[in-house]
DNA sequence: AGAAAATAGTTTACGCGGAAACTAAATGAG
DNA sequence: CTCATTTAGTTTCCGCGTAAACTATTTTCT
C-alpha cells in the first residue's frame, strides 16, 4: 500500500495554479528576495533597511519632525521609537525636543550619522541596481515605475 | 529663535531623493498595501494569507508533504510547523504520517476543508483583482509579469 | 482663564516569524 | 547487523512590529 499510487512524492513537481498570478504572493516572495539582497550587500554595517531608509530621509530633511518621518514611511509610531532609540544609541541621530511644540521630537544627525550615510550612500543605491538580478535594466525600470503607481507614490507625498 | 528658520514644520513637503526608486522600498511599501486588501477582502474569515495560499497548495496537491509545501512557499519550517497547527485546529486540515517516510508528515484537506476553499475561491482569486486598485488591467499584468521574473518564480520550481 | 478634546510620542503586552537546538526516523559505511 | 550521518519536523527562545493604554503638551470651547 505504500506504494500505491495514493499520495505524490517530494519529487512531484507541485501544482501552484492561480496564486502564482496572485499579486499579493508575488509581492511577498520578492519581499524575502529583497530583504536577502539587502543583507548579502549592507548586513555588514549592522543596519537593517528600515534603519538605513530613516538615515536617508534625515539626511535629506534635517530637522524634521519624527511622526512625519513616520507616517512617510509608513513606519508605524511605536515602532519609529524603537528604530530611533537604536539610531540613536548607535551615535548616528540625535534627538530634540521642538521649541515650537514641546510634544514633538525633531531629528537630526550627529556628525558621525552624516559620515556614515556619505559613506555608505553609494552601497545603499548601488543596493538598488544589484537587487534587480534576473531583470534588464529596462525591466527594472518598468518594475519600479509599476509599483510606484500601484502603491500611490507618484501622485501625492 | 524658535521662529527662525532652522526647521521644516510637518507640512513641509518631505524630501525622499533616490529611495523612491529603490525596488526594495516599493516592494516593502506593496507588501504593506497588499497586506491591507486582503484583510479588507478576506479578513472576515479570520485566516491570514499565508494560511490561505497553503490551503490552497492543499487543495491542488492533496497529500504533499508539510516540508515540500514549505519549501515552494518559502515558508520556514519552524513557522509551518505552526501555520499548520492552527489551520488542523480549524479544523481544516488534517496531518497523516507517510506511510512510505514515517519521519514525514503529509497534509490533506478535511471535507470542511475543501468546503471552505471551494466556497472562497472566488474572493480568494478575486483578491488578485481588486488589489490593482490603481492598475490597470494590463499594467497589472504587466506587473505580475515582472514580479514572477524577479523572483525567479517563471523559471524553474 | 479653566475644562475638555486633540495630538505627539512612549510604554506595555502580545503575536508572528526566524535561528538554533532537539527528537525521531531513514540511509550508509564497515 | 550496528554505529555514524543525514533528513523531516518540532520545540524553544528571541527579536521585530503592532495595537492599546498611558503621559505630556497644545488647542478649542465656553
Amino acid at each position: 500500500m505504500a506504494d500505491s499510487a495514493i499520495q505524490q512524492d517530494q519529487d512531484t513537481p507541485i501544482r501552484m495554479g492561480e496564486i502564482t498570478d496572485s499579486l499579493g504572493f508575488l509581492i511577498r516572495i520578492a519581499q524575502i528576495k529583497a530583504f536577502d539582497n539587502f543583507f548579502a550587500n549592507l548586513g555588514e554595517h549592522g543596519l537593517k533597511p528600515g534603519e538605513f531608509t530613516v538615515l536617508w530621509v534625515i539626511r535629506l530633511n534635517p530637522g524634521m519632525r519624527q511622526g512625519t518621518i513616520a507616517t512617510t514611511l509608513r513606519i508605524k509610531p511605536a515602532h519609529m521609537t524603537k528604530l530611533t532609540g537604536r539610531l540613536v544609541e548607535t551615535g548616528y541621530v540625535s534627538r530634540a525636543t521642538s521649541a515650537s511644540d514641546r510634544r514633538a521630537v525633531r531629528l537630526d544627525l550627529t556628525p558621525a550619522g552624516v559620515a556614515f550615510v556619505e559613506a555608505h550612500k553609494d552601497a545603499f543605491l548601488n543596493f538598488n541596481f544589484v537587487e534587480k538580478d534576473n531583470l534588464s535594466e529596462e525591466e527594472a525600470a518598468q518594475l519600479i515605475a509599476l509599483l510606484k503607481k500601484f502603491t500611490g507614490l507618484n501622485t501625492c507625498h
